[in-house]
DNA sequence: TAATACAAAGAATTATATTCGCAAAACAAT
DNA sequence: ATTGTTTTGCGAATATAATTCTTTGTATTA
């Protein structure tokens, strides 16, 4: 599909990626125009599946959520090749899934309570999933930023 | 900080993460509550931080960042410890920092626009920074997951 | 130039957010 | 237990925002 962003929207977008709870009336005085034509704007980006969604970043410590790990895992390329990813996944604990260049396997970001509940899920879940060969854990000791905005410019194209 | 959350808080935590521009009308009806209520509830959320933020997910490709990849930063220990990460965290095409274990460094996710992008970010901006010794970057073919989202359990402790 | 979108404005309506006073419940201390 | 204190929720009132719809202007295209 084609986008075709103007200033207009992108503003929208900035302001609603720094904060998914503005109201439309504060982005239409910030842009000088009707709260009706920004709701408009914004149903468009969302049909057009430029804003994708709007998530509450809950703190993970808050829910006993202390522990961060990334995790490689090498893929047996003849059985699962897009199957794997989807089945990886579908697991809660994993937060984000990706296909990466080289090791003809995937990347994952697991957010357990603490080591034995990572242990367990990757004895339980991972080791289960047909196609996993090996995994290499990266464990965080500690964050210093995770937000994902992303750089929205002036103007596009 | 003490957290000492209830079923109510985790209900609302949950469908605020799923999301976060649903109004505290529904959230109510959904607890069986009065709207005031649950607008008290998630300010004191908010207050206590276990709420941190409201972020829009924005397609990357519709701003034409269409490349991802992680970057793993070793530090010259000595000389930049703490301060390292902070200085990373400032870059703005760096989404995430993490310290990680093991290796002495950092663990960055970066969106650029393509692979030129990254290397004059890695040339510009990476190695200019003190205590940067060396970087292994990752290289994403293709995301098959990327929400945040928490677990959140039924009931706490 | 006429016809066809397209986007925005503005008014009207509906829905929601927010404030506030009151009452009930939970909690703590003696 | 009982008293005092804090917390939490309710419900009504008001303010604010979302949403719908009609109209108007502006591009776009044939």
């Amino acid at each position: 599909m084609e986008y075709k962003l103007d200033e207009v929207d992108l503003t929208i977008l900035r302001m609603m990626q720094e904060n998914a709870r503005i109201n439309n009336s504060e982005i239409a005085r910030e842009l000088g125009m009707a709260p009706s034509a920004v709701l408009e704007r914004v149903k468009k980006l969302e049909q057009k599946e430029v804003l994708l969604a709007y998530h509450a970043k809950v703190n993970p410590n808050a829910i006993d959520q202390k522990m961060l790990s990334f995790i490689f895992i090498k893929v047996d390329e003849i059985i699962g090749d897009e199957e794997t990813g989807k089945l990886l996944a579908e697991i809660p604990e994993v937060l984000e899934v990706h296909d990466i260049a080289g090791d003809d396997g995937y990347m994952i970001k697991v957010r357990t309570s603490d080591s034995l509940a990572l242990v367990s899920l990757m004895r339980n879940s991972l080791s289960r999933i047909q196609g996993v060969i090996s995994t290499r854990t990266i464990i965080v000791l500690q964050t210093v930023k995770e937000d994902n905005k992303l750089i929205i410019p002036e103007k596009l194209n």
